[in-house]
DNA sequence: CTGAATTTTCAAAATAAATTGAAAGTAAAA
DNA sequence: TTTTACTTTCAATTTATTTTGAAAATTCAG
């Protein structure tokens, strides 16, 4: 296979796969574009690739820098911004966690502990199954939490991956 | 708060976290009053609870079965067909894993490998960022594989959770 | 078998999400 | 300051997804 035609496949499949996700298909394209490009691209650039509009590249850019996942490049004597996005996976992967456990995770959790206080007979049948599946969450919640705290925090791969290669 | 009022806010913000992963709104609802309802309920139970068509329950119950998270349940004596959800939240979590990661995960790694073999000079500038990047995604992929595995075979909550305990 | 109860299907309708493109906004250059 | 190159916004449109509901299929009791 030949190198534009690998790329063009891992474009299009990792938007297919970011739909999966809850991510939109244009912006998994756009990250996956800017992963494969050596040097920083503009809004142009983007534009042609992917045959999308201006706005719609300006407005996931956008969402992109927010993820932390993309920064704006300047470059000196050139008008135009320029982009591109970190291409350390590992780098990629703890700040997509970081901010979806903020954003999702996170708030969750705190609903789930209101949710707990619930009135009554904590003896009473449904009461009991309510605060047991509640429960059963939060601490599931709370493991994840764990485990992400390890993936995000452990800065060398063969750390975490000599940890995991014991209980393999 | 009271048990009913409880009872709906999961259900509603179950079915909102659950389109940010890509589950439709419908589908989290559903599977959420199960998991807060005692006895097995029928259609009927959770068109009126959720005040939603018959068609759309069918559909999505039958996807739930599909995930093997809910099941049929036969009541003697009644006509009617019942349904009950998995309670016990280690197992809904392993068998949501266990899936996505064979819907998903593995279609995706096992395209990247195809990806890696692309033509040309390995010193090339262009190509060795192109198979970085796909290595780095499929050696994370590959992690990713091996906690998941971890958790899905961890029988006993205690067992994985005494492991991160002491990198915590 | 017959027919009532129940489940399933699926085309059409409703709703939600993504995309466009042109106008408004900004900021550097002249 | 004015012009020009570029970026951002957002109402309108398009596209994709979800939901409905009635008809068809199935199941079971009599």
């Amino acid at each position: 296979m030949k190198l534009s035609e690998a790329k063009q496949q891992f474009i299009s499949s990792w938007g297919a796969f970011g739909t999966h996700w809850g991510i939109n298909r244009t912006m998994a394209q756009i990250h996956a574009l800017l992963l494969v490009s050596v040097d920083p691209i503009t809004q142009d650039d983007i534009m042609e690739q992917l045959t999308i509009s201006r706005g719609n590249v300006n407005m996931n850019i956008r969402d992109l820098i927010g993820w932390g996942l993309v920064e704006r490049v300047i470059i000196t004597g050139e008008r135009k911004e320029y982009f591109t996005a970190e291409k350390d996976i590992w780098k990629v992967a703890t700040k997509i966690i970081k901010e979806r456990k903020k954003r999702e995770l996170d708030p969750m959790i705190k609903l789930l502990t209101q949710l707990e206080n619930v009135e009554g007979d904590k003896k009473d049948k449904d009461i009991k199954q309510f605060t047991e599946v509640i429960g059963g969450i939060k601490k599931l919640g709370g493991q994840a939490d764990k485990m992400l705290d390890i993936m995000v925090k452990a800065e060398e791969n063969w750390f975490t991956a000599n940890i995991l290669k014991m209980w393999k």
